[in-house]
DNA sequence: TGTACATCAGTGAACGCGCGTTCACTGATGTAC
DNA sequence: TGTACATCAGTGAACGCGCGTTCACTGATGTAC
């Protein structure tokens, strides 16, 4: 990625050098990631990112033009990992697209669960898509995986009775967000549920899938 | 209306008006829904929120101990005023439950964007439930609209097939809330869609029915 | 009918605070020769 | 191999600002008698 045009990785959380100087930038990501993850987007400030990173409230001017900026980048990361996560998961849909769509809906659950500061960068800071082409453009990617695997599963199903890929992916993609959102978050805003949240995805997508004309086997 | 009862009106700063406001916790709580509605719930500020209503930075204590009982209130309020809208387009499931099931989700998407201050507060602000019983017995009530909608859709099933009430209400839920929160909201974070969302929602939801085995009618 | 009084909503000044942002600077690092 | 210099990431002090919150107060309103 481009801001590893050092080589300096960063990313490996076994890399105890560069922390002091020369890493600032990763430094501030990650200074926001956490006070993210602790306050929600909105309870995170660049003066509090620089002093989290050790460095004097000016430093992160020399990486960001302001807070909206270094958020952008966090969701952008967001993205970035969400799209990588969802296709180690999906695995083009092997051995068998049923079974890769739950682990999918898995790994998007676990996501926002084990990433809530991605998560809520990622939508529900209110950053303007249109604000930066970048941005929007990972969000595609990830969504583009969502897309290819609701593509495979239609293709599974006889031609005269295919769905709009377009609207199966939209349809997967909500009821998972909506999911997460409301019942899958990791912190104190989430709702209470009777069952996991897995479940309710997994028992909502292969009612879907039967109401498409897809068909399940039992269990 | 309850809040007129001065007969002020109480619209918009401006207004002249004596040493006593005579509505100030009704402005004030109109302040922060018109302010969140410009900056998000988190660009709302006391502060502000009294200078909108016209009135001095200590005025606002005298009704809300501070700026979270204020946005806990909106959240409140917002769940009431879901509930009724909800209920309305519900309407018992008179003429036909499915009809109604569809004005319903329609009402859902409606409210979410045409009140996007109020959704925000009830689902994005982060105000942890548990802290105030009264916010969440009113999230349960509005929430118990779609759960008499599940119960009345479910009831028209044999009852060998009839799936769980809760469960089919959650995934109703779900996928409004999904789809009100990536493509349905009124600002600038909404994510387009080459259809309305309305239309997703409709779809989503027969293709979800039929699966269950619900006998929809073609068209 | 009027007066005295209690109540309490809203005032206005003040405070400490942390934020965003700027500025001239410093000092470590790399590089040309 | 050493020196001179350029670069630039980070410093530290400073600023203006708006926020949350407090306090003694003021003045409008309702009520007891």
């Amino acid at each position: 990625m481009s801001w590893s045009k050092h080589g300096r990785g960063a990313e490996g959380p076994g890399e105890p050098r560069g922390y002091h100087h020369g890493n600032l930038k990763e430094a501030l990501l990650r200074a926001a990631l956490e006070l993210i993850a602790q306050k929600g987007p909105a309870g995170f400030t660049f003066a509090e990112a620089a002093r989290w990173a050790g460095v004097s409230p000016a430093a992160p001017y020399r990486h960001f033009r302001d807070r909206d900026e270094l958020l952008a980048n966090v969701a952008l990361r967001g993205f970035e990992r969400f799209e990588t996560v969802l296709a180690r998961a999906w695995d083009d849909g092997r051995p068998e697209p049923l079974a890769a769509l739950d682990r999918l809906g898995k790994a998007y659950l676990e996501f926002a669960r084990t990433e809530p500061a991605y998560y809520s960068a990622m939508f529900e800071a209110g950053i303007p898509l249109s604000a930066s082409p970048e941005l929007r453009d990972a969000g595609d990617r990830a969504f583009a995986v969502l897309r290819g695997a609701a593509e495979k599963i239609c293709a599974q199903m006889p031609p005269a009775k295919r769905p709009p890929t377009l609207m199966v992916a939209l349809h997967i993609w909500s009821l998972s967000h909506g999911i997460a959102s409301l019942f899958g978050r990791g912190d104190a805003a989430r709702r209470t549920l009777p069952m996991a949240a897995e479940e309710l995805l997994e028992a909502g997508i292969l009612v879907y899938l039967r109401g498409l004309g897809f068909a399940t086997k039992p269990g």
